[in-house]
DNA sequence: TATTGTTATACTCTATAACTATA
DNA sequence: TATAGTTATAGAGTATAACAATA
């Protein structure tokens, strides 16, 4: 088999040769990426000093230029409300996002991007764009694109399935 | 496309139309992933109160019935020394493993399942590939193959890659 | 000197629950 | 009553660095 000539253990030499195709095929997935996952973190960290948490909270608000309630976010990077209270305290603090009063609701924020917020993620999502493509070199177009479109149906059960 | 009918927002709905392959396709495997590992964090607990890299350490000595050292353990979980002598603690505390000296360093020690950490184990284990029968159901036979055999490729790329 | 493992510390992310202000 | 958001707390997981014992 191909992966035994790969010396290095990981979380897939968990294993066993009794074990079924679904177990193998997730713990090869989820060494891949984690993999991945874990370079971004250490990469975010290093050349940019912050966290994906982080990152996936400006990315949220890049793509909705009217700006979300904490409580959108909460559900959209789906943690609870007080992460994003403190995720967002952060961000507020460093200047990258800020909070508006709602114009109805007096209970509720609209949380947006500032000006330099919006110039920082650019320049940070630019450079991810670049690990990402490096760390999924290892597939060509096609490849990509066929796993791509299998992933749809995986994520389709997923929804279907794990609700809670 | 067809993910556009997916109502639910996630972590993939971070990308943007801009975007590239590359990018979309690392979003997308990555909330797969995520969403699989996140329903077993959760069962673990809720079934077995216990969590992943403890589940992980004991995989590890499930392969290894001659044991392994803290160190080689944490090579295989991947994470620094302080934290597998946390786990260890945790799962020494609870039965499941035990210290033994090593016969001849006597700086280190041999970590191995006890009976009951085996047969514990063997439990978690059976009903833990159930959970991903069910959550990787979305994949025939013939799609979890190729997914696999994909997998493969893009490993191979990320040791040849990343190192540290 | 280098290595094995432990300890101490700190940080991030997370959830839960109690709380307030408002709807 | 229900909802939006905050605060307080606790716990898991992680890394780093200093340390003791041994090689």
């Amino acid at each position: 088999m191909l992966d035994d000539a790969l010396p290095e253990p990981d979380l897939e030499s968990r294993v066993n040769d009794r074990d079924h195709q679904a177990l193998k095929l997730w713990l090869r997935l989820l060494a891949c990426t984690t993999r991945i996952e874990d370079q971004i973190r250490q990469r975010l960290r290093a050349d940019f000093g912050t966290t994906l948490p982080r990152f996936d909270l400006l990315a949220q608000l890049e793509r909705h230029p009217d700006g979300l309630s904490m409580r959108e976010l909460s559900q959209r990077l789906m943690v609870t409300g007080g992460n994003v209270t403190g995720i967002t305290d952060q961000l507020e603090a460093e200047g990258l996002v800020q909070r508006e009063p709602h114009p109805s609701d007096r209970r509720s924020f609209t949380v947006k991007l500032t000006a330099a917020g919006r110039r920082q993620f650019k320049r940070m999502a630019a450079t991810h764009e670049g690990w990402i493509v490096e760390l999924m070199a290892g597939w060509d177009k096609e490849q990509k694109s066929q796993v791509y479109e299998l992933l749809a149906g995986l994520k389709t059960h997923l929804a279907e399935t794990t609700r809670k």
